[in-house]
DNA sequence: CTTGACTCTCCCCCTGCGGGAGGCTGTATA
DNA sequence: TATACAGCCTCCCGCAGGGGGAGAGTCAAG
């Protein structure tokens, strides 16, 4: 009979886990003394420990292992619990792979520009989202004022509850100066009947590289930079048109208002 | 000013997030309430919000992160921080990759035999021990007899302190059936005068592929096979003599007793 | 008999929240 | 204007796998 502290010793396993694995029933020792409390293990007991150790190193749960322990586990039983754990941690390197390149982005983010950048780009899944909304082509980006007006006094005509800011989405593929396809959106809760150019459709949801503007729309343009080299250099390509979600306006609006706060979004997919 | 569920919705941070965020200074509200508690915040706080999302998604903690937040963070310590996130990740991919393969071993195992081994086999680290030994070459394993009678009556004339169980060191590259150069140890504490052919010396410690095998020592080798298949197939090579520890020996020694434990000790190396 | 090394149970701690109880608040509607 | 009802607040517990320690009982040697 051995005492915890010497079995502890001779399997290498602190005093703190053996007593665990006594109250979670992966290994009760030989004997417990009625009296004193006191743990007695034998020393065959070590290779149903080894056991225990050897699946832990496989990855697997205190629970888990509780269940391979079971004197009527099947080799099926067995096989199929390898096989689960096997996709299990080929999803974690994966996710480690992908961690390690974002942190090699940044650091050679660092090395060329000896500084922060001032965006942080995240990755977020967008529900598709029910927006009003008037699209058109336009000679400039500033000349969306018609739109929103048009769009106001149809949408507050019917008064539909907003479901969030406003936003508009550039369809064009390339950047454009001039002759811009655009879309003025409002999501709305519920359904608005159409009426004349104002349509009621579904933003398509999907995986967004987003990244927040914080100033005058005149600098926006850094952003869009910062959002652009991230999508590169991070393994995305962009897949489908891109937004702006204004987040607080200026009323009315002026190019050059510093309290502004505009969201980009690029919808990105994997490359 | 936005409460918190909808800064919630804006920014896909859940309400329990924020609140934790708050709490450990990652992102305090632009306003509480004084009287009802309410946050507040403002929609240009979602920049340092996404920075903490980007920060996390790295790999942060929140108090790497906290410390990453501050205002006065010099670029060559965010470097610094990167650079060690960096090593941690390629630490664990490797952790995960000799994970898998172990996974990967054992599901081959499965398919080749259709059945769980007796033995399993884990990595142990082992300091150098003390012991008192006796090295010779005698004829057969079976031989041991005289080389534990001359170590213990010395160890016994001087008294010294058993430090664990005795244990034997095969010295021979190859298996051998005759002429087998085997040391019998038993660890001391202190150390004891050399005399005759006992000598004091220590063991050196390391990594040691280790199993136990329960019962009768004429079918020890079916443990020493599963220990060889392990190692090969699990990338590792044998890196020194093998040892045997006597957990439970009879009294005296019979080769048919299936009380015994013996622990088999590889030590090994990655190849 | 005493001392010192072990051992026991119980409780709190770690991360990054999720779930829920019990109790205010703010707003939209009848 | 009264009343729902959604939203917010602060606790408190739980998670996995133990680590650290308190306070009290046990064992073996000198």
């Amino acid at each position: 009979m051995i005492r915890i502290g010497d079995f502890s010793k001779l399997s290498q396993v602190t005093v703190k886990a053996l007593r665990l694995y006594d109250e979670r029933g992966l290994l009760r020792p030989a004997r417990v003394d009625d009296f004193t409390g006191y743990r007695y293990y034998s020393a065959d007991q070590l290779p149903r420990l080894n056991r225990i150790l050897a699946l832990k190193d496989l990855g697997f749960s205190l629970e888990q292992i509780a269940q391979l322990l079971k004197d009527d586990l099947l080799v099926e039983q067995l096989r199929g619990m390898l096989k689960m754990k096997r996709a299990e941690i080929e999803q974690r390197l994966e996710d480690e792979q992908e961690r390690l390149a974002r942190v090699e982005a940044r650091l050679r983010q660092i090395e060329r520009e000896n500084e922060m950048s001032n965006y942080e780009i995240v990755i977020k899944k967008i529900e598709p989202v029910r927006v009003a909304a008037v699209r058109d082509t336009i000679p400039a980006y500033s000349q969306q004022g018609g739109l929103w007006n048009e769009l106001y006094a149809q949408v507050g005509q019917y008064g539909a509850q907003f479901a969030g800011p406003a936003l508009t989405v550039y369809y064009d593929e390339e950047y454009k100066e001039r002759d811009v396809d655009v879309e003025v959106c409002q999501p709305i809760h519920g359904s608005t009947p159409a009426h004349g150019r104002v349509k009621v459709h579904d933003l398509p949801g999907g995986a967004m590289a987003s990244a927040v503007h914080n100033g005058a729309y005149n600098r926006i343009g850094q952003a869009y930079e910062a959002i652009t080299r991230w999508v590169e250099a991070n393994g995305y390509k962009i897949a489908g048109p891109i937004r702006e979600l204004y987040l607080r306006a200026s009323q009315p609006v002026r190019q050059d208002d510093e309290s502004c706060v505009t969201e980009i979004q690029f919808p990105v997919e994997k490359v």
